[in-house]
DNA sequence: GCGACAG
DNA sequence: ATCTTGTCGC
């Protein structure tokens, strides 16, 4: 047995490590596509928090890639350690979402997480280090920018631009794409985690995406998160059908 | 010094 | 993120 190679992120109270140790990780990210085809599984992940802020709660859903149908969902819910500071958004969230990540009964083909991959000032935001973390292959799907600048984006569902960092001068490189998933709506924000290239993104996103602005897996994990809406009931029938666990599907929450 | 600033 | 009612538009 070995230990875990990459562990998760330890706030230390001092933000110049913190950054320090971002620039460092982000040299693992793989920007290469690297999951099964067809993808099988897929599973979003948000973080929503509860006790003015006190309790970390982070929100993990399994699902079927061919139906979108939610296999298993879980909670975790951990001590607050930190307050948000732009930037480090990785440190304060991500040891609750590993919490939740592997208290699933099975490993998901692709991650989707509420947050920026690669759109990030050092290249690692949330959803790069939960790929570099976990060693999963994983996506950004933000509903606002942290970093970066774009054209205009026309109002056809699924049109995209890309998102470029400009702060080292023009053009700046591609760190993402301003996605629009829904007509009339603000754009998404996505970009690539881990095992995941910048072209496919965008597609990968709107493969996924219904009727709503969020594609199912973050959506899905969104409401569980925050204590909204009912999760739809988990298909147990079909998560044995993907030669997965017999785990009983407990639905937290 | 003045904005910008994931969740 | 979270606190919250009504309101605008398809």
């Amino acid at each position: 047995m070995s230990a875990d190679p990459t562990p998760p992120p330890a706030w230390h109270g001092d933000v110049r490590r913190a950054r320090d140790e971002q620039a460092t990780l982000a040299t693992r990210v793989r920007l290469r596509d690297d999951f099964p085809r067809p993808l099988r599984t897929l599973a979003g992940f948000d973080v929503g928090f509860e006790d003015s802020g006190a309790i970390t709660r982070a929100a993990a859903v399994l699902l079927d890639a061919a139906t979108l149908a939610p296999l298993a969902t879980r909670v975790a819910r951990l001590p607050t350690t930190m307050p948000y500071i732009p930037g480090l958004l990785s440190f304060r969230e991500l040891p609750a979402l590993i919490t939740a990540l592997r208290a699933l009964p099975a490993t998901p083909d692709l991650c989707f997480i509420d947050g920026h991959g690669i759109a990030h000032p050092r290249r690692l935001g949330i959803a790069a280090h939960f790929g570099i973390v976990s060693g999963l292959p994983s996506l950004g799907v933000a509903k606002k920018k942290l970093v970066g600048k774009h054209a205009e984006l026309h109002e056809m569902r699924g049109a995209f631009t890309p998102l470029r960092d400009t702060s080292k001068g023009l053009p700046g490189e591609q760190i993402g794409w301003a996605l629009r998933s829904k007509p009339g709506c603000l754009p998404l924000f996505v970009s690539p985690g881990h095992r995941v290239s910048m072209a496919s993104a965008p597609e990968l996103v709107m493969q996924f995406v219904t009727r709503y602005r969020l594609p199912e897996p973050t959506r899905l994990a969104d409401r569980l998160a925050s204590r909204r809406g009912a999760m739809p009931a988990c298909d147990s029938a079909a998560l044995a059908d993907a030669g997965l666990p017999m785990t009983p599907l407990a639905t937290e929450e």
